[in-house]
DNA sequence: AGCACGCCGACT
DNA sequence: GTCGGCGTGCTC
């Protein structure tokens, strides 16, 4: 009998792989497992075990694996399951599913080793020059890898000139694999066994008389494992004796301490013990009763509860329900509300059951997480983390909870899987039956539509905690105030008065602007020539801290000019606004108070986000400048005032969901004042007062806007009325994209009719040097879904059977929203 | 996606 | 002549 495995490899093809195995294998290998294959002429990959079966290839010899890398799955059956559904899906093969799955750590790496053939030896007269110094360096070097060769030949292709070698058996080649996690070893110390026995012990303490160093540091030893009972680790032993790493050095050599290692986590808890949930009040009770029994009816639930009406303590209370059951809970919520201050409050509750999935965790750090999570240890029971957290190893979800639910970062856009973490995740919970609790001040209106239809459960929480009030929303006329001249710079006279007002009562304010850098966009004010990015069809955009020119989409710079470059005139004007010019005009205006400001920009690295929120949190800060990123996970009971200094740009940005961001991102910038006694207060400042979007938000009627919202969607055929994937042709070649798109729309034409839009070249027309042109496919609630994917793949695999087409890139994206 | 192979212009 | 550019096709 043969036995043969299909593999998943982490390449964007739509096929499995099938390789031989040895029956022993057969009966070793679980699905779930990695094998390490090789793939195409000299590559070795990691591959996930699909299945295991008896029947050979017959167009082809399938070659055997490399070797088996675990003793257990990696991948556990549901995970799979769901890589399945999110491939159908969203429409892309099981190797980008297991790109974004498994950590990197996970996935092994092949690397091409020359070593010298030491069976024969060869003349000097016999090899070129280059083949002779490749030689010479293996006399040296026992290996050498090919970017050696590289460096000592000084060119980039080697492949040649080892290839003459091995034919003169010169050399061999040989591909290692290594694997890149590294378990964290901490090292500890013991009293050495020969000096078990009193006896033993005074004769050494003798012998130390004359070392006192030496002898502190055994005292020392002596007294940290009687007071604690627990292994020593050496820098503990170290620090408490103040004794160099050396002296303990000389101890191990001397026999006197034995040292050794464990094998630790990189993250670790270390808090006390948990404290009690907090008793809810009457309205979080009720909601919570609520939620339970709509448990009944649904699998999941929607709460729409107002900013700070303590939505967090009615998950601790669920979360303590099901851990109760002995489930596993998933607590997923947008990256950049994933703060240290959530994360603190629930490890108070739950302590070290908490485990965090961080895109700012080493590899290793998440490899860890994630075995944690697969061997369902006590240390993963609640695992909280962003997107990408919805892919991992759970075996008894009970229940998965999502924060923030409207927020668009839920779903991937690039690369493939194209996934929505939320939609995934109920998916992944039917496959528990396992509930879902959606949570929102502003829910989608997908959500909300949901409820609606009855697919979900509905919960209202209208009150925030400590009956705090709305805060109260005022609108300050844009265009009112240019005319009767009450603007300095970007601020108006009543944002001004307000602001002093609350500075002056020691409140804090919050300043929101949409939009990075500083004066975006530089215009020559004689020929209008603004500087363009070379490689991508946008303007540069001025960064001060630099003093650069920047293009947000490749990342391209150039130092800032004097002049313009299309005519010499040193007239240069600055369009637009944006934080940094924000940030110094508050410095001008408010020149007694320290400003702060929160962006991409001051908020790389790893700690420079929670630097910022320290500074406001100890008010170090007076007032903030930020992005978006002010709106979420802020949770500060000094800022009185919010200042939204444009509200236009988002609400005229060309997208179907505009007005429902703005909706959202209004409120959520809202909810940041008065988390306290004193009402906060909100200023939008804008040029249409009157738009219903901004009329909406000041009367904090969410209702209102699901209904003018829904009613846009029915007529223009939206979602969630209507279901959307879009179709994304790329190429550095204009004509070819163009015709291309042309070919692809046609065919989808003859079968979805008007239901076909495009294609169109999108707002930025080309990034990176590649064109872009986009389809838009709207589907009909009633239309298969199934079906409409069926017939896209297959137009899609003739377009890609066209030879002109082929180097086309094409990016399908289901539910492009 | 990578990667090798093969064809073609530009230089020591 | 060879080096390195890019287009093409394949991966069990």
């Amino acid at each position: 009998m043969l036995y043969f495995i299909d593999v998943i490899i982490p390449v964007p093809l739509q096929k499995l792989f099938t390789y031989r195995i040895t029956s022993a294998e057969a009966e070793f290998l679980k699905p779930g497992m990695r094998v390490a294959v090789p793939f195409g002429k000299t590559k070795i990959y990691t591959g996930i075990v699909h299945h295991i079966h008896n029947h050979a290839p017959t167009a082809y010899d399938a070659k055997d694996i490399e070797q088996i890398l675990d003793e257990k799955p990696v991948v556990n059956a549901w995970q799979l399951k769901l890589w399945q559904w999110i491939a159908d899906y969203y429409m892309c093969t099981l190797g980008d599913v297991m790109r974004a799955a498994l950590p990197s750590g996970f996935i092994l790496e092949s690397e091409t080793i020359i070593v010298k053939n030491a069976s024969k030896e060869i003349k000097d007269t016999d090899l070129e020059d280059d083949e002779f110094l490749i030689y010479e360096a293996l006399h040296h070097q026992s290996s050498l890898k090919i970017q050696d060769i590289s460096n000592i030949l000084d060119k980039k292709q080697v492949l040649s000139v080892l290839n003459r070698l091995i034919e003169k058996d010169a050399i061999t080649i040989q591909e290692d694999i290594y694997e890149t996690y590294k378990p964290k070893l901490v090292r500890y110390v013991k009293l050495h066994k020969n000096h078990n026995s009193e006896v033993q012990l005074h004769k050494l303490l003798d012998e130390l008389s004359r070392a006192p160093k030496q002898r502190e540091v055994v005292l020392t030893l002596f007294s940290l494992s009687a007071q604690t009972k627990k292994p020593v680790k050496v820098t503990d032993l170290s620090k408490a004796s103040d004794a160099s790493s050396t002296i303990i050095k000389t101890l191990i050599d001397k026999d006197i301490l034995e040292e050794y290692f464990i094998q630790t986590d990189r993250i670790q808890y270390d808090g006390e013990d948990n404290e009690d949930s907090k008793t809810l009040n009457e309205y979080q009770a009720t909601a919570l009763e609520e939620i339970r029994s709509s448990n009944e009816k649904h699998d999941v639930t929607l709460l729409h509860g107002v900013t700070s009406s303590g939505k967090t303590e009615i998950y601790v209370k669920l979360i303590e329900e099901t851990l109760k059951k002995g489930k596993q809970v998933l607590y997923l919520l947008p990256e950049i509300a994933l703060t240290t201050q959530l994360i603190t409050r629930l490890q108070d509750y739950f302590g070290e059951q908490v485990a965090v999935y961080h895109s700012k965790y080493s590899t290793h750090e998440r490899v860890e997480v994630y075995n944690n999570i697969l061997e369902n240890k006590t240390k993963a029971k609640i695992v909280l983390g962003a997107r990408s957290a919805v892919l991992l190893p759970f075996s008894k979800l009970g229940l998965i909870i999502i924060d923030e639910e409207h927020e668009q970062s839920f779903k991937q856009f690039d690369p493939a899987p194209r996934y929505h973490a939320r939609d995934t995740a109920i998916v992944l919970a039917s496959f528990f039956n396992a509930k879902t609790l959606l949570g929102s001040a502003t829910p989608s209106l997908e959500s909300y539509y949901n409820t609606q239809q009855n697919k979900y459960g509905l919960v209202e929480l209208n009150y925030r905690y400590n009956n705090v009030l709305m805060p109260d929303i005022a609108l300050v006329d844009l265009r009112d105030k240019y005319k009767r001249k009450r603007m300095k710079g970007h601020f108006s006279d009543t944002l001004i008065e307000e602001m002093t007002e609350t500075l002056k009562e020691g409140f804090q304010v919050i300043l929101f602007q949409n939009r990075r850098g500083y004066s975006p966009i530089i215009t020559c004010q004689t020929c209008g020539h603004s500087p363009q990015c070379p490689n991508c069809d946008v303007s540069l955009t001025y960064h001060q801290y630099r003093n650069q020119l920047r293009c947000h989409y490749c990342g391209y710079s150039m130092a800032m000019q004097m002049k313009c470059m299309a005519c010499g005139s040193p007239d240069l004007d600055n369009k637009g606004f944006g934080t940094e010019q924000i940030e110094a005009e508050v410095k001008q205006l408010f020149p007694d108070f320290k400003v702060g400001r929160m962006d991409l920009d001051t908020t790389r690295g790893k700690h420079g986000y929670e630097k910022i929120i320290t500074a406001l949190e100890q008010q170090e800060i007076d007032i903030l400048v930020g992005t978006q990123m002010v709106t979420k996970g802020l949770d500060f009971r000094h800022v009185k005032l919010v200042g939204v200094l444009n509200a236009d740009n988002m609400l005229n940005f060309p997208d179907f969901r505009a007005h429902e961001r703005s909706f959202q991102l209004l409120l959520q910038v809202s909810g940041r004042a008065g988390r306290t006694k004193e009402r906060g207060k909100v200023l939008i400042q804008t040029y249409n007062p009157y738009h219903t979007i901004l009329q909406q938000v000041s009367t904090n009627n969410y209702i209102g806007m699901y209904q003018e919202q829904m009613d846009e969607r029915f007529t223009f055929k939206y979602p969630p009325v209507y279901r959307q994937i879009k179709i994304t042709l790329k190429h550095k070649d204009y004509s070819k994209v163009e015709t291309g798109a042309i070919w692809y729309a046609k065919s989808l034409r003859q079968i979805f009719g008007d239901f076909v839009l495009g294609p169109e070249s999108p707002v930025i027309s080309r990034i990176r040097n590649q064109y872009h042109k986009n389809i838009l496919v709207k589907i009909p609630k009633k239309q298969s879904l199934q079906k409409t994917k069926e017939a896209i793949i297959k137009i899609n695999n003739s377009f890609l059977s066209i030879k002109d087409f082929r180097v086309v890139k094409v990016n399908l994206n289901v539910d492009n929203f």
